[in-house]
DNA sequence: TTGAAAGCGGTACCAT
DNA sequence: ATGGTACCGCTTTCAA
């Protein structure tokens, strides 16, 4: 129709010069340049990205697979994606591969074989071993944010860190009676909330306090946590003083669910959490601060460059969470008026007044 | 690579017929098409979409425009759109197309024209007279779920009808002193919440109600109906006694707000939303239910007729919301202890007991 | 600096 | 029922 035969028959050169002028390849004079793009403009020439992909074997476009579209984490990486996405005037193909759903196998068989993208970004996906195999043979350079991390290159939050450290805050605060809240041992257990719960494991047999580990299960979502917490809480004279959460959505959670059944949060509950979710601000979370748009744009980054260039070597990326001080956590002996900053614990001169 | 020729050879056939065999149209022997099907199994053949596209001039892919992707209602729109779009084995391409940035401006200037795909499904949009001209122009089938709904396919709820049952349903119950909270008269309003607005302000005035209509301006979210109702509810003297949101998130802010400042919710203050969210029932939220999910499904399946059979005519789906009562509204007078059910008022016996 | 022609990997029409 | 061949729209040698 409206193709670049069009294009260069109006400027009067062949289709090749039309082609190079566009293209900014190879050479061509100015003054054809200038013809051939006004021809261009005139008649709103838009190349088809099918041919070019199929004479250049590049499609331009990008894929995402991701097991969750609504969940906080996923919806922010995908943003942090489609915006340098955009910058750079490629597509974004989207796969929403929920955990063992007909759909997945649908998408690991065939949808990604046909690879209609230059390269694959797999968020939070935790493929089992076939489907890891599947995403390998596709020859497509992978990027994972969030994984396992061996097989392709990634980029995600040290778990266990951001865990230890909202663990110690906690300790820190003089708490000891310190649960784990998030994640089900028996069921599927994903491995980010198993190594979240290995570093509060960890934090806490460090500071001598392994006995009183605890793990309370619960769905890794917002009303996931508030039905553990209203269970967890209810039993008065068992009751932890603080909970590591294995992520906002469950922290808060348990804060709404403290809310409800009377119990003061910090007063008599502190509450911590991992991300920095958008609703952290006003529910006065201490928190743990992940950027997953960031992390989007580094994977972004970091599949151009394997695309580029194949032999470029597999990176990880692991960033450091940061600690947010708000209000939901507080020191369990209310005579010590502590002030925890990010690195370490302040107690002001009121302890000694 | 692996392409049909090679799967030709190596059946002995030629290209077409390896070409028919596969595709399932035209006549093929029984015995060449298994021949032809071993050898594509033999050497795992995939048909480049490229070419496909490129000879048959379809894509088998759908574009998704949508403005957000971290709100329930559109990564809810986004999971059914995906669901049908899997099972029928097409490709989804994502938009974000947040209003008035700059990525916007590119998406409908570069990437719809390129138009990689065989139909638009447009998500909320509320696109402005340039940007649907674009969208018009693209010439390919464009469906809207949520919009102004005149110049493409659309599906969505009946906002009025919503609004004013959500209202009625309040009146009902003795409420005098109702509000609508959500949305921005001065800045961008979005329709939806316009027409939310209009639904709640008709059901006033039919009720006699015109002078009680209030509007409490706040951000569409959940922390900003939180926001804007820890402010209205702290002018204790002149407080309603319910309120209609925009939509749950607003409604769920409102009920954490009550909650905070002490104010009994249902028994001093009633809260109705819109949605049925995946956190309503924890938040025992009374709300008119809708399912985005199937919103999207019937999008898709709309625009798959529409692409079949260019000459469809447009369709609008306007679907009904059903009002879900849980126990966050209740009769403003407590000596009328009443069930409200869909469709009206059942004092129960107990009104004269 | 420009043009002709050969693909890229399929589909589909027209003979056979 | 099968094969030959033109063509989808663009890029890219290779010659001129």
């Amino acid at each position: 129709m409206s193709g670049i035969a069009e294009v260069a028959r109006r400027a009067g050169v062949s289709k090749s010069t039309a082609s190079r002028a566009l293209g900014g390849t190879g050479y061509v004079s100015d003054d054809t340049r200038l013809r051939v793009e006004a021809a261009a403009a005139e008649i709103g020439y838009v190349p088809s990205t099918n041919a070019v992909s199929l004479a250049t074997g590049k499609t331009q476009n990008i894929g995402v697979v991701m097991p969750y579209l609504n969940r906080w984490f996923f919806a922010e990486v995908l943003e942090g994606i489609q915006e340098i996405l955009l910058e750079r005037g490629l597509d974004l193909t989207l796969y929403d591969a929920k955990p063992a759903s007909p759909g997945r196998a649908r998408i690991f068989g065939d949808f990604l074989a046909r690879s209609r993208f230059d390269g694959l970004i797999a968020v939070g996906l935790e493929p089992d071993h076939h489907e890891l195999e599947q995403l390998v043979r596709i020859g497509r350079p992978v990027v994972s944010v969030v994984g396992s991390g061996d097989a392709t290159s990634i980029v995600e939050i040290d778990d266990d860190y951001a865990a230890r450290r909202a663990t110690d805050h906690l300790i820190a605060l003089g708490h000891r009676r310190i649960a784990f809240l998030g994640g089900q041992t028996d069921r599927h257990w994903a491995q980010v909330d198993r190594r979240r719960f290995g570093g509060y494991e960890a934090a806490m047999q460090d500071a001598g306090l392994a006995d009183s580990v605890r793990h309370i299960e619960s769905d890794v979502t917002l009303p996931g946590g508030y039905a553990a917490a209203v269970d967890a809480l209810s039993d008065t004279r068992n009751r932890c003083t603080a909970v590591v959460a294995s992520c906002d959505e469950v922290a808060i959670g348990a804060i709404i669910a403290a809310r409800r059944l009377g119990v003061q949060v910090p007063g008599q509950l502190s509450v911590i959490g991992i991300d920095d979710h958008e609703y952290a601000e006003m529910f006065s979370l201490t928190t743990l601060r992940q950027s997953p748009r960031e992390q989007g744009r580094v994977a972004v980054d970091m599949l151009l460059a394997q695309i580029a260039d194949p032999d470029e070597p597999r990176t990880a990326v692991r960033m450091k969470a940061k600690l947010i001080v708000r209000s939901s956590t507080a020191a369990i002996d209310p005579r010590v008026s502590a002030t925890v900053i990010d690195g370490g614990l302040d107690i002001p001169s009121a302890a000694g007044a």
